[in-house]
DNA sequence: GGACACTAGATGCATGCGCATTCAATGTCC
DNA sequence: GGACATTGAATGCGCATGCATCTAGTGTCC
């Protein structure tokens, strides 16, 4: 039953990796942009989908943040005048969240730092458990 | 440049990974037994050196946790009854962490939720980033 | 159309975390 | 040996998180 000792050992390396690159990913994002790691995720993921559909929603699915974590994130970045947020007109209870174009500088620029730290701390298959 | 967007998605698949697993087990282990991930880590870290070492010092190093953070953790688990604080007679400054019987058994039953909660979760192999 | 279940998001609350500081014990240098 | 830096751990503080709850807007069923 070696197999419970590999996944052990799987998981190890999993938190190894994770730890090391998101520690690193939080304090320079925090220094260099004044962004948090899941702040930057929201970011990145309001880039990614520019079809608009029912935010709050949708980024909390694919996000691994609560939805009240998200609440919150989302406030600290429109109060950054970072984002936006528009009443949904057909349900009045949804939220669009978008991108400000100070959003997306902001992103541009951290994007760099966020690449820059995977490069130096991710290394790629590290946690592979073949041998 | 494809190895950015290669970088990218391993991290993206770390991220994935780590917190599905994640929010399981720390949602298993506090159901179960009562149990933080980052407490039952220090559970198994006393598992498995038990010569003695400084502790404090020695769990705050192997372990992703903050100094004060562990110093925290450590002190809700004696005041569980878990583990025990000890003064080190070489070093006054220095405290020795050791697992009480109770704290043993503990970590023996959360070991399975524990191993449940990978076999299930944590496909192995998941984020390697060879095609 | 009025009562009731449901859904989207916000908020009160308790908790764990990291940072900076504090405090005690050790070293070190003259 | 006495002043000063250093180290191990604890603690004050602010903050982000998750859970539970609340509020408001939508269906739905009669």
């Amino acid at each position: 039953m070696t197999s419970q000792a590999a996944l052990i050992e799987h998981w190890r390396s999993l938190l190894t990796s994770y730890n090391e690159v998101a520690s690193h990913l939080e304090r320079a994002l925090q220094e260099t942009h004044g962004l948090s790691m899941s702040e930057f995720e929201i970011l990145d993921r309001l880039v990614a989908q520019q079809c608009e559909k029912r935010r709050m929603q949708d980024l909390a699915a694919d996000m691994y943040l609560s939805q009240s974590a998200l609440s919150r994130a989302v406030a600290r970045l429109e109060k950054s005048g970072l984002v936006s947020r528009a009443l949904c007109e057909a349900d009045r209870r949804g939220v669009f969240v978008t991108l400000t174009s100070e959003g997306l500088q902001r992103h541009t620029a951290a994007r760099e730092t966020h690449l820059a730290v995977l490069a130096s701390h991710l290394q790629v298959g590290g946690q592979d458990t073949r041998r």
